[in-house]
DNA sequence: TCCAACTGATTGAAGTTTCAACAACACCAT
DNA sequence: ATGGTGTTGTTGAAACTTCAATCAGTTGGA
């Protein structure tokens, strides 16, 4: 018979959990931010990164599902996302010839236009509230921490 | 007259757009992994965060605006998040006698039964998933760098 | 006292995300 | 070729968040 021995939880120590909350709202704020600075283009976060990935793929478009991965959405979210920016005519959607399920996020010129009116501020408020904010030293450790966390999802996973 | 100058948009360079990319996903990974764990109690983070405010609070209850303010959620969306909450049993409220516009939101026994139920695992999830992924000399560093975001924060709202 | 301005919290509608179910297609072994 | 299995993307409803309007109560000045 096994013997089931729960074993005891470890909790965070002071400074963990310290840095842990600070992590969650440090994080909050520079969504805010960026949020409410692409909110002045009509833009979120989400959809912001959707113009960015599609700018700098192949021809400018991508299936669904390659998309969906790329900007961390479910593919639900996604269709109803790239949904309401077709109708407002950011990107269209093109069957593509070789999988008939396929379907490819196309976009457009408007999407384009609006992607390179709305870059600029973009990027102005993520130096201002992060890179610049927190100094090359703790950035690049920044960098190198995220990495371990995505690293670690990848291994993992297997 | 005036002479308006536009600024030229200062890009971020490849290394600080790779981070920024991976602080992107690896956050999002990080509140994926996260909400699967508490989603086994019922909860997600937000609602958990809730839950831990309260246990700390004096006498387990806080002011709707008190509450808002420490979690990070705007009043409106408290007002509904609480109202979910309290169906199910996990807070209540009561009203202030000092104030009579004030709301006390008031953790019950089977809110910190719960709460005390799925904290063993969520803590598990974030060590797994961010505290050891990363390392004690990088974590440290997270910890510097959103301290800085949010001092950032407040010294722009002044 | 009375009024104007402000604060605390809620409301309901509109917008967004999640979830489970589904339809169409591709792949593959038989 | 056939049928089972997995994949792609969509759908509609339910759940959740946002937004603007609103109500009730407090505060401070005339």
């Amino acid at each position: 018979m096994t013997e089931t021995v729960e074993s005891p939880t470890r909790w965070l120590d002071a400074e963990q959990q310290r840095i842990w909350r600070t992590y969650l709202l440090g994080a909050a704020r520079i969504s805010e931010v960026l949020d409410a600075d692409l909110r002045t283009h009509g833009l979120d976060l989400a959809e912001y990164e959707i113009l960015v990935t599609l700018s700098e793929a192949e021809d400018r478009r991508l299936r669904m599902a390659e998309l969906a991965e790329a900007v961390h959405q479910s593919r639900s979210r996604l269709t109803h996302t790239v949904t309401r920016m077709e109708r407002r005519g950011l990107v269209e959607r093109e069957s593509c010839p070789d999988d008939r399920r396929g379907v490819w996020a196309h976009l457009t010129e408007a999407g384009m236009g609006l992607l390179r009116r709305s870059a600029p501020s973009h990027v102005e408020s993520v130096r201002r509230v992060f890179v610049e904010a927190v100094g090359p030293e703790d950035f690049r450790a920044v960098g190198r921490a995220f990495e371990r966390v995505l690293a670690a999802g990848r291994e993992s996973a297997d």
